[in-house]
RNA sequence: CGGGGCGUGGCGCAGUCUGGUAGCGCAUCUGGUUUGGGACCAGAGGGUCGGAGGUUCAAAUCCUCUCGCCCCGACCA
């Protein structure tokens, strides 16, 4: 394509609401356009590169044998009614009526119309197993669309629903769809990790998140680094208490400690570290009575953990200080584990502890040199902390790190929770129904697109990885308009790229070198090439490479096989 | 939904406190001079100052309501 016709133009500054470098790259490079709160225009730059995306997505998943297909954005109230998800999916549905008052949604998933799909289509064990997949357009009515595609409203998703006879089966599809996108993001040239993930609400047996790696990540997964153990930091773990702890020291003794209601404050008062207090959190149990969770002072509570506890609130709810004061008699702030009268539930890492501090249940009073056993009886001892860095891996090899990452995909085993809903039966070798396994498959194509700029720019621009850059060459000519030899030159080899079938942009505008340059730097097409009088008077092309900063001299009739040999091609 | 902030040519901003009839940079257009790292000179177009109502001789500026956007949090898979 030639810059001279393209009209959407480049942009030194990035509009003031833009945050993230992705966005702020996207905007000012003319890659999208924002229409409303969440929802973009992908310009030509931009609308390329999701296309290379697309492509690399759907060579894999044909390649692992599924099926694709195109199901509409707009769906029936009576799937989701069926489902149930209707009333337990929450305002993120976008619902809207048709002009005879009937209910539809915008799809934020399809494993409804899927289902129902299937239902319709499958009559026999011999048609299974079996993998649909679109690459459609999403809507989520997100409460906070943020970060332009990275989180937007409307997406691109690639979308993908498996249905199996039996287990075995699933754990083979589910397998094969980790391996192809394994194989996807790495074609993409991303950094990224398959972690495991929290089935949440839908449930299912298997789940793991395709991480790209990127500070501006919105997850915090744990990553060991002597394997390949990497988890979401909501279920991450580290190997639990094995028992063994250091005998005690101390004696068991009351201090005064008026006001000392935090951490920090007992830290400083009486200049122990974090890591030798506990912190008492009092929740509502399941029963309507409490519990107490005791957590080593420099831990966080890990919440999905907590709330999976047995006897344990779902969704969890921190007791109101009115009912933590009637169960222990006590306000928080001065809460123990020794003499509490209410179920005790123990983190691996404070049950390892001796001579360690707490609340003595007694208001302005701690306790100090605390030893288990000793002071008070053993308790029920879990895994209720997120990891921090520098954690032993549950692997026993390495350590963790908290990284942060931007969840690109995610795979799941769905079991028979929309087969069941939807009365989904095919009929097995002898003759009898058989409710189906499912399994999903999402990759958020647009945010693919946010997620590889996170990971590859500089403060000029964009690096595009090749597999997924807009356009793989860029020519650039210097003062054309003063030299009838620069622009032949340019037109040869633009002819000579294009009929080559590679990917070439012609920066052909009569724009002075400076600019070229600079919008050259932003667009961050692979390799360049310069044509200019100077080099071109010697024989030469200038080839520049974005990534590698690499500026060389190349002889005009040796160039394009120089590129062809760069790009393996 | 709670808290905070912001709405002024396409983009970035000043002007608002202390009312006096809208300005700067970038971008765009015209002419000229320039030409290997975002040129310079001269000129031009483009804004009912988010919207509605009110106060006032006079409102971008003060008051009321309202809409939109952004950030933090909660929520959500």
């Amino acid at each position: 394509m030639r810059l001279s016709r393209y009209p959407i133009n480049t942009a030194k500054e990035s509009p003031a609401d833009a945050e993230v470098i992705s966005h702020k790259l996207m905007l000012r490079a003319g890659l999208i356009r924002r229409l409303a709160a969440g929802i973009y225009t992908f310009l030509p730059f931009g609308l390329r590169t999701v296309r290379k995306v697309e492509a690399i997505v759907r060579e894999e998943m044909d390649r692992a044998g599924a099926l694709e297909l195109l199901m509409p954005a707009v769906q029936p109230a009576e799937l989701w009614q069926e489902s149930g998800r209707w009333e337990q999916y929450g305002p993120e549905l976008l619902r809207l009526k048709d002009r005879h008052e009937r209910d539809y949604v915008i799809g934020p998933t399809h494993e409804e119309v899927v289902t129902d799909l299937a239902r319709r289509e499958l009559k026999s064990y011999r048609q299974l197993p079996v993998n649909f997949y679109q690459i459609q357009t999403k809507f989520r009515d997100e409460i906070r669309p943020r970060f332009g595609v990275m989180r937007g409203r409307e997406f691109l998703m690639k979308d993908a629903y498996s249905f199996h006879a039996d287990e075995a089966s699933l754990a083979e599809g589910y397998a094969a769809m980790k391996a192809a996108y394994t194989r996807m993001f790495q074609r993409m040239g991303l950094n990224f990790r398959a972690v495991r993930a929290d089935t949440g609400a839908i449930g299912g047996s298997a789940s793991e998140e395709f991480q790209v790696l990127a500070d501006s990540g919105e997850d915090a997964i744990a990553v060991s680094d002597a394997d390949d153990y990497a988890a979401n930091l909501e279920l991450a773990t580290t190997p639990a208490f094995d028992g063994r702890r250091a005998p005690p020291t101390q004696a068991l003794l009351k201090v005064a400690t008026p006001g000392t209601r935090t951490i920090a404050e007992l830290m400083a008062l009486l200049q122990v570290p974090a890591a030798r207090c506990v912190k008492t959190l009092i929740v509502e149990g399941a029963a309507g009575d409490v519990v107490a969770l005791v957590i080593r002072g420099d831990h966080e509570l890990n919440t999905v953990k907590a709330q999976k506890l047995p006897g344990v609130a779902t969704p969890l709810r921190m007791a109101t200080a009115a009912r933590v004061l009637a169960a222990t008699g006590t306000a928080p702030g001065f809460l123990g584990p020794v003499g509490l009268n209410c179920r005790i539930v123990v983190d691996h890492a404070a049950a390892a502890l001796a001579d360690f501090v707490c609340g003595a249940n007694e208001p302005d009073v701690h306790l100090t040199g605390v030893n288990w056993s000793r002071d008070l009886p053993e308790a029920q001892t879990a895994d209720l902390r997120s990891v921090v860095d520098g954690d032993p891996s549950p692997s026993g090899k390495g350590s963790l790190t908290i990284r942060r990452g931007i969840e690109v995909g995610h795979i799941f085993q769905l079991g028979r929770k929309y087969s069941e809903a939807l009365k989904l039966t095919v009929l097995d070798p002898a003759g009898k129904d058989l409710t189906p396994l499912m399994g999903c498959y999402g990759i958020g194509v647009t945010r693919i697109v946010a997620a590889a700029i996170e990971q590859n720019h500089d403060d000029k621009g964009i690096i595009w990885p090749e597999p997924i850059a807009p356009y793989l060459v860029l020519l650039v000519t210097l003062n054309h308009e003063r030299s009838e030899a620069v622009r032949a030159q340019a037109d040869r080899l633009y002819a000579t790229f294009s009929a080559a079938g590679i990917d070439v942009l012609y920066d052909d505008r009569d724009a002075r070198p400076g600019v070229k340059f600079a919008d050259a730097e932003l667009l961050g097409i692979p390799h360049c090439i310069v044509i200019g009088d100077r080099s071109l008077a010697a024989g030469k092309l200038e080839y520049r490479n974005r990534r590698t900063g690499e500026n060389s001299e190349i002889a005009v009739d040796e160039m394009v096989a120089e590129i062809r040999r760069r790009l393996g091609r």
